[in-house]
RNA sequence: GGAGCUGUAGCUCAAUUCGGUUAGAGCGCUGGCCUGUCACGCCAGAGGUCGCGGGUUCAAGUCCCGUCAGCUCCGCCA
């Protein structure tokens, strides 16, 4: 790739041409002369008669004929740059060619702009920089996309000329806030006691969990490293080091479907403690989230947090991360079906759910609207949604004609409906699934109305289940993970009724958004064996797997317990952005590609033999 | 694996219910004019496989089927 191109020749032709002085080229290449004495953004009206060199980015072009302003832009901001023929003829002449993000080094004087032409919009409107002399340090092709209001353009097209993006204001600014934001997180954990403490990213596949990301052993023909789905075995045996207190900010991958808030590899804010509860943990946790956003966002958080159980969050906002800036809350009206004689009635002394969601204002929306609605919920899996509308003081919709009177103030009285509301019913043998249903049309009709207020809602969701039924594989998997601790109310029923088992886990919630969980682990070896048979690993299975785990426990364990935050989510919610992708410099799109670099691509034979991996297809 | 939205010039978008002349605009680009602009202005110009394939029709950017790509969501994500 060694050469001179014949864009080289012509580049060097048109601007070094002038410099030519007999038959001998002027050096005229970047040396300590063309070095920049202020930055683009810097300049102010107390600079005016400086000499200075500036170095920058072409970012706008405005040639009167006689008179060439440019902007040169760098990090910092822009600064205007006048090329004056009647001053400098030379300069003058060759500006004329120089066109969008080309790369020069400009040098001349700062001066006040003359009367009447100050752009009070420009941090620098009210000087510019006369011109003496410049070089085009670099030229640029036509640039894809405008770099100045690239917000609408094709993220495809971001992503494949990715450092064209980064070049945009706001994007520049996303990443100085995530600057910010990992700055003030080590500065505020070291303070706190807090060592940071790097772990392997070869490290051993652990199937429980997401996908692992594998990683083939050339030396160790067969076998596979995993990437780490996150520190959290290294981390607890750090605690066995006596360690006291961990902290690192982490990459972590995760081969699973990506969201505009999942990406293949992401960064986690990770932290473990000895000899703590969970208040010791929260409390950190909390003190940390509004200590940063103040020094961030200037914005005073409320401390303590909200704290919600898990069982209290799904019945009244049917997610276990609900979105409190929306003020709609679910109710159990199932005592008003209970006994009657009405289409729920079967359902209610069975023990079902039936769930109310009181929207106000809602009994003005059309037929379509509703009949939409319920298409909705349908789409979720339901099997339906009744609605009650109150119009002019009386109950409307199909099921009133079942209710008598006292059923009806009942009704009410539970959810406070009034005049010209509407009432959504959602009924279900299974808790969990009417109440996930209702809460997602909830989020949905918050949305949709407005109803979603300015402003950071934090809260705790305590009190998981510790392991969930899983119908694929026929057995328990746990919520959390398996090193997290249950409830010493609930241990009892550890392995009895595992499904009853309440979790000592707590997920920190954003607006809607986990940006962080957590849990206190198990520190006993024989509990930890438990927890394994309870998730019906044989002894065997726990030892090849976590084997090194329980081992470590065996050697004096501190009880211990952290959390693990996601700073992607987290610096995306303090920039206002939908996506993480907005907040990560090289992201990857959907299908987990990177357009710019093509990754994953394939690899040649030779490199597959070399790790003894044979692919089934003959891919190249 | 499933559902939805989107795909027209380099970029952002139009193209009228229920198909009808040579597919337009703004920005950008090229050339010309222009000495105080800052979204500079004015004049001229280049630039299109309407994502791709098939079908219906006298006629398809527009209707139908398939397919590809991007995004959002469900499943999945200890």
């Amino acid at each position: 790739m060694e050469g001179v191109f014949a864009s080289e020749i012509i580049w060097t032709t048109i601007f070094f041409r002038p410099f030519l002085k007999e038959g001998k080229l002027m050096e005229r290449y970047y040396d300590s002369s063309w070095q920049r004495t202020m930055f683009c953004g810097q300049a102010r009206l107390e600079d005016s008669g400086r000499e200075a060199v500036l170095n920058g980015w072409l970012r706008c072009r405005r040639d009167l004929g006689g008179i060439i302003f440019i902007e040169l832009w760098d990090k910092t901001g822009v600064t205007q740059v006048v090329f004056n023929p009647e001053l400098n003829a030379e300069a003058h002449k060759r500006a004329s060619s120089l066109r969008s993000e080309y790369v020069l080094a400009v040098k001349g004087t700062i001066r006040k702009r003359p009367e009447g032409t100050e752009n009070p919009e420009l941090a620098t409107g009210s000087v510019e920089l006369l011109v003496d002399d410049f070089i085009v340090l670099s030229p640029s092709k036509l640039i894809p996309f405008e770099i100045d209001n690239a917000d609408s353009v094709n993220e495809d097209l971001r992503l494949k000329y990715r450092y064209l993006d980064l070049r945009r204001e706001t994007m520049q600014k996303n990443l100085m806030t995530r600057h910010r934001v990992t700055r003030y997180t080590r500065n505020y954990f070291g303070d706190n006691g807090f060592m940071e403490i790097e772990t392997p990213m070869l490290t051993k596949s652990t199937p429980e969990g997401a996908r692992d990301y594998l990683v083939p052993s050339r030396v160790n023909p067969g076998k596979f490293y995993a990437l780490p789905q996150s520190p959290q075995l290294f981390k607890q045996l750090l605690m066995v080091s006596g360690c006291d207190r961990y902290m690192q900010i982490v990459k972590c991958f995760r081969d699973e479907d990506l969201r505009a808030d999942r990406q293949p590899e992401f960064t986690q804010i990770d932290v473990e403690m000895s000899f703590i509860t969970e208040e010791d943990i929260m409390g950190i946790t909390e003190k940390y989230l509004a200590g940063l956003f103040y020094e961030i966002l200037g914005h005073k958080v409320e401390t303590p947090f909200v704290r919600l159980t898990w069982k209290e969050a799904m019945d009244l906002y049917g997610s276990d991360k609900p979105d409190l800036r929306i003020p709609m809350q679910m109710t159990d009206i199932a005592p008003v079906f209970a006994g009657g004689e009405n289409p729920f009635a079967g359902l209610a002394v069975k023990g079902g759910t039936i769930k109310g969601l009181r929207l106000p204002g809602g009994a003005s929306l059309s037929r379509k609207e509703l009949s939409d609605l319920e298409n909705r919920a349908k789409a979720l899996g339901a099997k339906g949604m009744a609605n009650f509308l109150v119009k002019e003081g009386e109950l409307k919709g199909p099921l009133v004609k079942f209710l008598d009177e006292d059923r009806i103030s009942m009704l009410r009285s539970l959810t406070g409906i009034e005049d010209g509301d509407a009432l959504f019913v959602m009924a279900d043998e299974s808790w969990r699934k009417a109440c996930e249903i209702l809460g997602q049309i909830r989020l949905e009709l918050g949305r949709e109305r407005g109803m979603v207020e300015e402003s950071f809602r934090f809260l705790w969701v305590t009190e998981f289940p510790l392991f969930e039924w899983d119908e694929e594989t026929e057995r328990y998997t746990a919520v959390h993970h398996p090193f997290t601790a249950p409830m010493n109310e609930d241990l009892e029923y550890l392995l009895t009724e595992p499904g009853r088992v309440r979790s000592r886990a707590y997920d920190v919630v954003l607006n809607g958004n986990e940006i962080g969980g957590g849990s206190i682990r198990i520190h006993d070896p024989e509990m930890q064996q438990k927890a394994f048979q309870a998730l019906n690993f044989t002894p065997e299975a726990a030892k090849e797997r976590f084997g090194f785990l329980l081992e470590g426990l065996s050697f004096g364990t501190p009880p211990h317990g952290g959390i693990a935050l996601g700073l992607d989510r987290l610096v995306m919610l303090i920039c206002g952005c939908k996506s993480i992708r907005d907040v990560m410099a090289f992201p990857k799109n959907q299908k987990a590609q990177c357009p710019m670099t093509d990754a994953p691509s394939f690899v040649e034979k030779k490199q597959l033999d070399e790790l003894s991996i044979k692919t089934v297809e003959p891919l190249i």
